[in-house]
RNA sequence: GUGGGAUUAGUUCAGCUGGUUAGAGCGCUAGUUUGUGGCACUAGAAAUCAUGGGUUCGAAUCCCAUAUCCCACCCCA
């Protein structure tokens, strides 16, 4: 019986984990020039936290949750997204208290059970942030920027950015009679799910793969026309803040967005070399989620960012960055006299975060040679007879060719200025 | 949940219409006399041909089922 990796699960070898590294350290420090601090939640939490907080007809809920039964008789869910976890400890540890507007960013793996495809896994990771209590589109701006300036620093080019409203509860009620007015002498000829859709959540049908090339759903009455006057003024201020950070944006009347939780600005950041699974990175606001969860009522917004679909960009865009060399230097040894000293002086390296590797396996010299320069080890010390005797060693760069005469005494030091 | 394609050494693949001991490149191990790597040469290890059935004198090859992977629908990050 073998063992394997389960369905929609993969390990992240050391062949590619520094390209993971990279970007996390990229994204938490792009985030923390703005203000955001990281925040670490759970990865399981009450399934009526997602139940409520997702959405209770949502697909994420309602067919993809990873959710079972604990020992204690509790039901638990393994985290299909951030945002309800990190609304929940926000609320739970006080800081609707805080200056707002309080900003947190994450980097978390999500579950959900589906069936994967490119840029589509069962455990997946997401970068993502949340920011409370600010009310304006200035923050939605931020927000927005933030990603902006991720994918600049990250190289990252011609990444679309579509932006929509969805207004708030007040347009949306308004506007959800006008759209079933509209499809209404048109249902029976929709497909299954726009029915279903007609009753629960007639938005949705524009969104529809299947009748989308229908006139009905091209000419149906858009939400971003019949915006309040309050989401109509948030949108306008939200272009216009982008229009002076200088980021591009298109409008999609079409960015509905599969979670409940979403009012006013959605937003979208869309590749084509991702395969259909475009979306990069995701977000919106949420005005009512705070007070949903029995928070005091609180404006809120945020984004989620797929890691897996930002690697494959990347890779699209031949911007994944080179590996880093975590050895810098081979100390090969001629005797077991050498071998010793050679054990030593790695110790000592160590010691002084200088990565380097000495025979363990009792190889020739030969063979210790071919080691090193097969695991391109940038740097190379030989130890024997004559180094010991004259307590000096030649540090090679093993790039250009170059000797170098350093004392062993004083060669961590030498290590520590010299070796690139 | 619905479709399409795939599955042969660690890995990437070859193996024609079923015919004796299943191959290659890369990688790995060792060696090419213990003082300078990547190259080259030599040798070696490594595959119950995804799994389970079936057809056949004979199956990696044909049929069925299952699993997994990849891609699309759907949904989303």
């Amino acid at each position: 019986m073998k063992f394997s990796a389960q369905k929609g699960t993969r390990d992240i070898l050391p062949s590619e984990v520094y390209r993971w590294q990279k970007a996390e350290k990229t994204f938490a420090s792009v985030c923390h020039s703005f203000g955001y601090e990281e925040i670490r939640i759970p990865t399981f939490e009450q399934t009526d936290l997602f139940a409520r907080g997702v959405g209770d007809t949502t697909d994420v809920v309602t067919k993809e949750m990873y959710t079972f039964e604990d020992k204690g008789g509790r039901s638990i869910t393994l985290r299909p997204e951030g945002t309800a976890g990190v609304v929940r400890s926000f609320i739970e540890n006080g800081m609707t208290s805080l200056p707002s507007p309080v900003r947190l960013f994450y980097n978390i793996t999500a579950f959900r059970y589906e069936k994967m495809q490119k840029g589509r896994y069962r455990e997946f990771h997401q970068f993502g942030l949340e920011a409370f209590g600010a009310e304006g589109p200035s923050i939605d701006a931020e927000i927005i920027s933030v990603v902006d300036v991720f994918f600049k620093k990250m190289g990252l080019e011609n990444i679309a950015l579509h932006i929509n409203s969805i207004g708030c509860p007040k347009c949306r009620a308004e506007y959800n009679k006008i759209l079933k007015d509209h499809f209404r002498p048109h249902v029976g000829e929709m497909c299954e799910d726009c029915r279903e859709r007609f009753e629960r959540n007639p938005l949705r049908m524009i969104d529809c793969k299947v009748d989308g090339g229908k006139d009905v759903v091209k000419n149906a009455p858009r939400l971003i026309d019949y915006l309040c006057d309050d989401c109509k003024a948030h949108f306008e201020g939200l272009k216009s803040e982008l229009d002076s950070l200088g980021i591009k944006y298109g409008i999609d009347p079409n960015i509905v967005r599969g979670l409940d939780y979403y009012t006013r600005t959605v937003f979208e950041f869309v590749s084509e070399n991702v395969g259909t699974q475009g979306t990069i990175c995701g977000g919106g606001r949420y005005d009512g989620l705070v007070g949903m969860m029995d928070g005091p009522a609180t404006p809120g917004i945020g984004f989620a960012m797929g890691v897996e679909r930002l690697l494959i960009e990347a890779e699209a865009q031949g911007k994944l960055p080179e590996k880093e060399a975590h050895v810098k230097l081979y100390i090969a040894a001629m005797s077991d006299e050498a071998k010793k000293t050679a054990s030593k002086l790695c110790y000592d390296l160590r010691l002084a975060d200088i990565g380097c590797e000495t025979d363990l396996a009792g190889r020739s010299f030969r063979a210790q040679m071919k080691y090193a320069g097969k695991q391109e080890i940038p740097y190379l010390v030989v130890i024997g007879d004559d180094e010991l005797a004259s307590g000096e060693v030649k540090v090679k760069n093993m790039a250009s060719g170059e000797e170098t005469p350093v004392k062993l005494d004083g060669f961590v030091e030498y290590c520590q200025g010299n070796l690139a």
